[in-house]
DNA sequence: GCTTATATTGAACGGCGTTCAAGAAATCTG
DNA sequence: CAGATTTCTTGAACGCCGTTCAATATAAGC
């Protein structure tokens, strides 16, 4: 009951969010308990309070670790070339990252904030980053002047990509969710290559 | 601490889970304990453990109820006509339905069992009838005997909405969930006219 | 009316998130 | 170096959670 020094506050912090994503990663949220991680990393749960405000907090965390390791796999992916193929090539990293870390991917989606909190303005940050590379694929289909649509279309395809992998993960769909993700892009870009010049809201009965 | 027969078994399957709605669309699934709805209905908590096997399956019946639902308000929308329009007409239903009962639509994918347990025969039903909605919108686009496309293509619409809803709901994207489903809708259709014939697997490079 | 079966409950168990007074170590001050 | 001060760490505690169950009061069967 006392104060030990035997690391500095930043080592705790990455000690408990390793812990934290170690559990998470191996059993979901449910398997997440404040005095499991604590303790994982040798120390009592006070201490994880300490460090962050309380155990929603730490989760918050532990889904922008998991932002920025989603970001470094598709930025690393991301080659260049026609938009189809560029984004087929992200698609699939996104869908193998899903499969490769299911549980900490749920947990971004599956873990919800009390009533009146707010997601912190660095999470949405880290998630403009993701759209940012969409968008950057997307670039050779719109011309200069066109941003707007480019951003949306970036969107559109990101709101997709992630349906697939959340049903695909859910068991909704046994459907190969790479298969899925080809069709969403060739289809959509394809759509995309004849009728741009019609964009703006063909659904709307005249 | 006495049988009462006030209510039939029947009745009060059904007022735990009219209570239980009433709680989740009013504050998520973290204001539904089980003290909470038995209280409601004026019974103790041992009693709806008479009822449901735990809270979980409480909740997977919650979610039944939830699918049933959204099925019953898209199958009123659904129009005749184009694969655009019907397929439109669907996306803003759903889009409808996910605004009016946030919390309802987000527990459908917040909520999951614990680690061996799957969710059983009949959900997966009540799904496969929501995406046979998609596939009657998508008929007049396939010709007879290619019913394997048009299940795949109605799962990438399907899951394409879904992820618009999700993420729309997240509050990751301030864009308009109907003008994204509309793009999405729009430029998939479009491309699923332009391209069929090489519909297989055109990402892959040769 | 007596027996059997069923429904209901309050109390209890262990675990949860969270708080906090107490105390020990590190640090600062002279 | 000694004493004062700050910082860290903890175990115990609080209230709530899901869940179980013996006790019991009622309904149903004979």
């Amino acid at each position: 009951m006392a104060r030990r020094s035997d690391h500095t506050r930043d080592e705790l912090y990455e000690m408990s969010l390793a812990a934290a994503r170690e559990i998470a990663e191996a059993e979901g949220l449910r398997g997440l308990p404040a005095r499991r991680v604590a303790a994982k990393i040798g120390y009592s749960a006070g201490t994880l309070y300490n460090l962050f405000e309380n155990l929603d907090d730490l989760i918050v965390h532990l889904n922008g670790a998991t932002l920025d390791a989603l970001y470094e796999a598709l930025a690393d992916a991301r080659p260049d070339g026609e938009p189809e193929a560029a984004l087929g090539a992200m698609a699939r990293t996104y869908i193998g990252f899903t499969g490769a870390h299911p549980n900490l991917w749920n947990i971004l989606f599956e873990h919800r904030l009390p009533e009146g909190q707010e997601l912190p303005e660095g999470h949405h940050a880290k998630v403009r980053r993701l759209l940012g590379l969409l968008e950057g694929a997307l670039a050779p289909l719109f011309p200069p002047g066109r941003e707007r649509e480019r951003l949306h279309s970036a969107r559109v395809l990101w709101c997709g990509l992630h349906g697939i992998c959340s049903l695909t993960s859910a068991g909704a769909s046994p459907e190969s969710a790479t298969a899925m993700a080809n069709s969403l892009v060739t289809n959509y870009v394809a759509g995309l290559r004849y009728g741009t010049a019609r964009a703006t809201d063909p659904l709307r009965p005249a």
